[in-house]
DNA sequence: ACCTGAACACCGTTCAAGT
DNA sequence: ACCTGAACACCGTTCAAGT
């Protein structure tokens, strides 16, 4: 699949001359690029999941030769990296959220985190087993300075982190994985019909059917802090 | 774990003569078996990781072809399935944690199936993306008669529940994939040293260096447990 | 009822080479 | 400096068959 180069030849003949690129050819296809390959991997990963990323397949849409990638990249893993890492960039809170509202600002700051993974449900799931990057780096130190901010004491600071680390992965991983099909959600609700007589409370408070994910993770993330926060 | 059976044979040569099996061989195998199958795949996937069990190599462990396994198990989301379910299972807190303590209950229950998910690492990243099996819903069974007792309200037990796995599933997960090569480690490390003048907060705190993990467990734990608590 | 080998359509990456 | 195809050693699963 080496190039649609002479593909374009004749498409719309009314393109108007293009000045002469050295050694791009006139196709549609700039350059490999690490960027290029990252941004591709990503939209790749959105379609088909983290299965769904092979070195072929990207290549096949970059339009090169699978061995052209690794010449950009050391290998899949560090596709992964850069892929991931790509997408949980973090702008601040908007001016709304006023700088003196600890709290606001870390929910933010979580809600914004979660929504990003959820976008590419394929992120959450490889965070946890990939070399931090940056922009999480980033947001782990937002998060510090304002649990500082807050009060907590420098000996609790770690553990308020990495508390709020995994209820953040525990509910975004979960809920990315159980956004599954509907028949999944249908198969699911009949193999718990039956199971009333065995788990009884869990089917009563039907904790396996309610799908207010948004409202659960606020509110668990709400008690949460109230445990975190200097009493 | 179907049986030793014909495997004693000759091992110490002061076993009684076995009566004589109809269909075996009088090799070390026994037959094929459901069991046998999932009791194999856990070995092979705690030697080997998630990528670690094939379908050829489980065949090769159990001195079978490939394709005789399918007649046992539909493919190999079923042996991951059953493996993982496999290796949950609760059986309950020792009599020392008092009925009367809820609090102390919950913790035991949830430090076990961390404890469980860590000595199998791969369980807990597959634990997200699969089918609750009845291990696991008897875990969460026990969480919502054990909160409930605690006085947690109808209408925040879901929360409450929820808010328990994310935090158990998130700490897990992190710490099972962080438990690398000592090179990792020194890598991290390293990489960290610069970073100091990009991320003070969490530079200072050393909180990527800190490997109290069971300890910071334990008192995130409590700190969720404090917000969930009705006051 | 249970097990099998051959075959198909895939993988990631090494290598030696081309421009 | 950048890109390439052929080749290697793997995958999961279908199929048609054997006992």
């Amino acid at each position: 699949m080496a190039a649609k180069r002479s593909g374009a030849r004749g498409k719309r003949s009314q393109r108007v001359s293009v000045p002469p690129q050295p050694v791009q050819e006139a196709s549609g296809e700039p350059p490999l690029s690490r960027d290029r390959i990252v941004a591709t991997a990503v939209e790749l990963l959105d379609a088909q999941g983290v299965d769904g990323l092979t070195m072929r397949r990207l290549a096949d849409r970059l339009g090169s030769g699978v061995m052209s990638l690794y010449w950009h990249v050391d290998n899949k893993e560090d596709v992964f990296d850069l892929a991931l890492d790509s997408v949980l960039e973090y702008r601040g809170p908007p001016d709304m959220v006023v700088s003196r509202d600890w709290r606001g600002e870390v929910v933010h700051m979580l809600e914004d985190w979660r929504a990003r993974m959820l976008r590419h449900p394929w992120s959450a799931s490889l965070l946890p087993r990939r070399a931090l990057g940056p922009n999480i780096l980033s947001r782990l130190e937002m998060l510090s300075k304002s649990l500082s901010r807050a009060g907590v004491a420098d000996a609790d600071l770690n553990v308020a982190i990495w508390s709020l680390w995994n209820y953040v992965m525990g509910a975004t991983l979960t809920r990315a994985s159980f956004d599954l099909s509907d028949d999944d959600r249908a198969a699911a609700r009949q193999r718990l019909e039956h199971l009333s007589e065995r788990y009884p409370t869990i089917e009563r408070s039907r904790l396996l059917l309610d799908d207010d994910w948004d409202g659960a993770f606020r509110k668990g993330l709400g008690f949460l802090l109230d445990g975190l926060s200097p009493r």
